[in-house]
RNA sequence: GGAGAGGUGGCAGAGUGGUUGAAUGCGGCAGUCUCGAAAACUGUUGUAGCGGUAACGCUAUCGAGGGUUCGAAUCCCUCCUUCUCCGCCA
C-alpha cells in the first residue's frame, strides 16, 4: 500500500501518476477525507486519555491516603465513556481508509514508459536466433501426445482442465528444468528455500494479493488458507514484521514451488495445453534491499533470469511494461517472453518487478539504517520479484525450438547433465 | 482429536488491579581508563501514531482481538501459537 503521509503531502502528484496508469483519482479525495476525520479524532481521543491517566494517578494518591475520591470516579466514567464512542468513531474511519488503500496501486517510477494500453509496452531486446524448420512445426500439445510426456486429458480427469499430467521423460525433464534454474540461481546469490504453498490471510495481505485479487485464488474456506499463486507471497513474508540489519542486505532468495490460479474470467482464451494452467511450476527470485539500490537490483535480476534462456539458447525477448500495464504492486516492471513457433507468438514466462516499498509496508519489512551520525533509523526496505522462471510456457518454446523433423526433442545441452538423455 | 502448562523489551527472566515502558542479568551503543585492547566503571539502548523547525510533549503497545474497571502486563471471554503427555497418521 502506498504511504499514507505521502497522499497526505502530495496528493496532485500522487493523483497524478494514478492518471499515468488509467486509475481513477477520486479515491485520493475520499481517502484524504478521511484522513482529515482522523487525525481530528486522533487528537480528540488522545487529550481525553491524557485527562484520563493522569486523574487515575491522583485517584490513586487519593485512596492511598485514604480520601475520598468518588467525584473524581464519576467524573472520569463519563470521559471514559466519551472515549469509546471516540475511539470507535476512529476504528470505523481507520478500516475505511485500510480498505481504500488496499485498491491504490503502487506508483510507477519516472523512467516507466508512459502509456495507454499494453500496446505502448517498449521492447528492449531480443535476444537468439528465430528458428526455421523445414518441415511442418508441430505445437506442444501434439509433441506432448506423441511422445507420450505430457498428458493434459487425464491432468483434467484427475482435477479438472488446466491441470497438466507429466509422464516419463516429460517429467523428468520439467524436473530437470527445476533443478538447472535452482542451481543457477544459488550461483547467481540467491538462498535457496523451500516454503509452505498454502498460506494465511496475513500472508496474502501483505504480498498485496488479496483482497484484490481475491477471486483469483484457490481458497480453502474452513482453514481461510490460500493456495499460493506464485513463490513470491511464502518468500516475501519469510520477513513480515523483522527489522533487518543493514549489512545483511540485500538478501536475495530464489525458491521453487507449484504456483494455482484460478484465472477466474480469462475462460476461452489461451486455452490450449500450457498456454494458461490452474497449475504451473515457478522458480521464483525475491530481493530485499535498500530502498537506493532496488533499481539496480531490479537490473541484476533482469540479467539472472534472461541468463536461464541464454544457457538454453531459447529465443526470447525483453519488455518494458508502459505505466498503464505494470502489475498492481509494482513500479517498474520488465516482462521476459518466449517464442512459440507453433503458435507464431510470444509468450510471458517471466515477470521481474520492483515493488519499492508497497508491500514492505503492509509486511513492515524494514532494516535498521545507521546515519552519519551513528544513530539508527529504522525505514522499510525495498521488495523485488521475479520469475526465474516459469516452467510451463518454457516448455512449450522448448518443445516447440528443438523438435526435430523426426518428431522427437533434443534435450538442450545445458540441461542434458540434469535429464540424463539427450533425445525425447 | 483429548488432557495439562506456557506466550513479557534484541535475548534470558521478575512482576497477579494504581507513578511499571515495565525490576534484574546478558547483549548493543557511547564514554572514562589504556599506546591499543580486555577487564572494570559511568551513561544510554524497543516500535508506532499525533503535535512541534527542533529540543521535546502526548497517546498506544507485555501473542491477537474483545470485555470488566476511574485505572489492566495483572481479572473475564474468543482466537492464534509453543511445549509436555495420550490417541491417530504420511
Amino acid at each position: 500500500m502506498l504511504d499514507i503521509k505521502l497522499i497526505r503531502d502530495n496528493p496532485e502528484s500522487v493523483k497524478n501518476k494514478l492518471i499515468l496508469r488509467n486509475e481513477d483519482t477520486s479515491v485520493i479525495d475520499k481517502i484524504l477525507e478521511a484522513d482529515g476525520k482522523r487525525l481530528n479524532l486522533i487528537s480528540v481521543s488522545e487529550t481525553l486519555k491524557e485527562l484520563r491517566n493522569s486523574v487515575s494517578d491522583e485517584i490513586a494518591v487519593m485512596k492511598k491516603n485514604k480520601q475520598d475520591s468518588s467525584d473524581k470516579i464519576a467524573e472520569m466514567k463519563k470521559v471514559s465513556e466519551e472515549i469509546k464512542t471516540y475511539d470507535e468513531k476512529l476504528r470505523k474511519v481507520d478500516s475505511e481508509i485500510d480498505l481504500l488503500l488496499k485498491y491504490v496501486p503502487n506508483l510507477p517510477h519516472d523512467s516507466v514508459p508512459h502509456g495507454k494500453s499494453e500496446k505502448d509496452n517498449k521492447e528492449i531486446l531480443i535476444w537468439g536466433k528465430l528458428k526455421s524448420f523445414d518441415f511442418k512445426v508441430r505445437d506442444h500439445i501434439e509433441l506432448g501426445k506423441a511422445l507420450d510426456i505430457l498428458d493434459f486429458e487425464r491432468g483434467t480427469k484427475i482435477s479438472g482442465s488446466g491441470f497438466p499430467l507429466y509422464k516419463g521423460k516429460g517429467a523428468k525433464l520439467e524436473r530437470a528444468l527445476i533443478n538447472f534454474m535452482l542451481d543457477e540461481q544459488s550461483k547467481n546469490g540467491y538462498k535457496e528455500v523451500m516454503t509452505p504453498v498454502l498460506v494465511n490471510r496475513a500472508s496474502m495481505e501483505a504480498a498485496e494479493k488479496v483482497p484484490k485479487f481475491e477471486e483469483d485464488m484457490y481458497h480453502m474456506e474452513k482453514d481461510d488458507l490460500f493456495a499460493i499463486p506464485t513463490a513470491e507471497v511464502p518468500i516475501l513474508n519469510i520477513h513480515r514484521d523483522e527489522i533487518l540489519k543493514q549489512d545483511e542486505l540485500p538478501l536475495r532468495y530464489c525458491g521453487f514451488t507449484n504456483c494455482f490460479r484460478r484465472e477466474a474470467g480469462s475462460y476461452g482464451k489461451d486455452t490450449k495445453g500450457f498456454l494458461r494452467v490452474h497449475q504451473f511450476n515457478k522458480v521464483e527470485l525475491i530481493n530485499f534491499c535498500k530502498p537506493e539500490d532496488s533499481y539496480s537490483e531490479l537490473e541484476k535480476m533482469l540479467e539472472d533470469a534472461t541468463g536461464i534462456l541464454k544457457k538454453l539458447n531459447i529465443y526470447f525477448r525483453v519488455i518494458e511494461l508502459c505505466t498503464a500495464d505494470i502489475g498492481f504492486a509494482a513500479s517498474k516492471c520488465y516482462d521476459i517472453e518466449v517464442w512459440s513457433h507453433a503458435e507464431n507468438k510470444w509468450l510471458e514466462a517471466s515477470s521481474v518487478s520492483n515493488c519499492t516499498d508497497f508491500q514492505t509496508r503492509r509486511a513492515m519489512v524494514r532494516y535498521k539504517k545507521i546515519l552519519d551520525n551513528r544513530k539508527t533509523k529504522t525505514e522499510l526496505v525495498h521488495a523485488l520479484n521475479g520469475s526465474g522462471l516459469a516452467t510451463s510456457r518454457l516448455m512449450v518454446a522448448l518443445m516447440e525450438a528443438y523438435q526435430t523433423k523426426e518428431g522427437n526433442i533434443s534435450v538442450p545441452e545445458a540441461l542434458r547433465s540434469y535429464t540424463g538423455f539427450d533425445v525425447i
